[in-house]
DNA sequence: AATTATCTACGAATGATTTCGTAAATATAC
DNA sequence: GTATATTTACGAAATCATTCGTAGATAATT
C-alpha cells in the first residue's frame, strides 16, 4: 500500500499526527493558523481521505473524530522512496548530500547522523 | 525562481539532463523505453515547458532541439527543500536518516557521506 | 418553543495536469 | 512529381485536486 497523499492531504495528516484523533473543527482550527481555509473544505478533504483509507473515523458522536490511518514514518519513507526514484536515480547518498548541502545542519544534527552511520555499519 | 516541475515534466528533464539537447523524437524514444507515451504527448509537454521557461529550444532546424533551462542540482534542491518543509518539519537530519534507513546504502555510499560530513564540519 | 449555531453530506465550479487527435507544413521516398 | 512520412501547432477531452456553497439534520441558546 503506497502512501501518496496530496499536498493538502499531507497538511491534514501533519495535524492528525501531531494532535492525535481530532474533529474536523480541531483540524480546521489548526490549519487556519497557517493559511485561510474554509471549514467545509477541510471537511470534504477528510471525507475524501476517509474514502481513500488514509484516515479512519469514529462516528459515535455527532462530531466525527478522525485519526491518521497511515503512519508518519511509512508516509515519509514512501515520499523519500518516490523522490529517490524520480529525481535522484535511486542514489540515497546523492539525496543525503543534497539535503545537507544548502541546509546548514547544526553540529548536533551532524553528530546525530554520524551516530546513525555507525549504527548502520555495525549492523553490516 | 522556484523549480516545481510536475511528475511528467521531471521525467522529461531527466532525459534532457542525461542526453543533453534533444529533439522531441529523441526524448520520446527514451521515455518510451519506460512507459508507453504518444509522440504528440511528449511534444505538447515540451511546448508547455517551453512556455513556462523550464526548457529552451533551438528552432533553426525543422525538428526543434530542446534543452533543460534549469539545472538538475537546483531542481533537486528545490524538491528536497519542499519535502523538508512539508513532511520533515524542516529537519534535514530526519530526512537523511529516513533516506538511509530502508534503503541499504552501499558501504561505498556510506563512506562518501562520511567524507561529505567531514568536509561540512571542516568548513565550520 | 423558536431561534441560532454546528455538523454532515453532496454537488459542482475551478484550475492544473495529462493525453492525444487532427490539420497544416515540410521533408523524404518512390 | 506524386505519395508517404515527419513535424509543429492547436484544441479539446479526461482526470485529478482544491475549494466552497447549500441543504438537511441535530444540538444549543434564548
Amino acid at each position: 500500500m503506497k502512501a501518496k497523499p496530496t499536498e493538502s492531504e499531507l497538511a491534514i495528516l501533519q495535524v492528525l499526527w501531531g494532535r492525535g484523533p481530532s474533529t474536523v473543527r480541531e483540524v480546521n482550527d489548526e490549519l487556519s493558523l497557517q493559511r485561510e481555509v474554509g471549514y467545509t473544505t477541510t471537511l470534504k478533504l477528510l471525507q475524501i481521505m476517509f474514502e481513500k483509507g488514509i484516515v479512519q473515523r469514529d462516528e459515535s458522536s455527532r462530531s466525527h473524530v478522525y485519526a491518521a490511518a497511515i503512519s508518519r514514518e511509512a508516509t515519509r519513507q514512501d515520499m523519500v522512496d518516490h523522490m529517490l526514484e524520480s529525481a535522484f536515480g535511486g542514489s540515497a547518498a546523492q539525496l543525503v548530500m543534497q539535503a545537507l548541502g544548502n541546509h546548514a545542519a547544526s553540529a548536533e544534527e551532524l553528530a546525530q547522523i554520524r551516530a546513525y552511520l555507525d549504527q548502520l555499519e555495525n549492523k553490516a
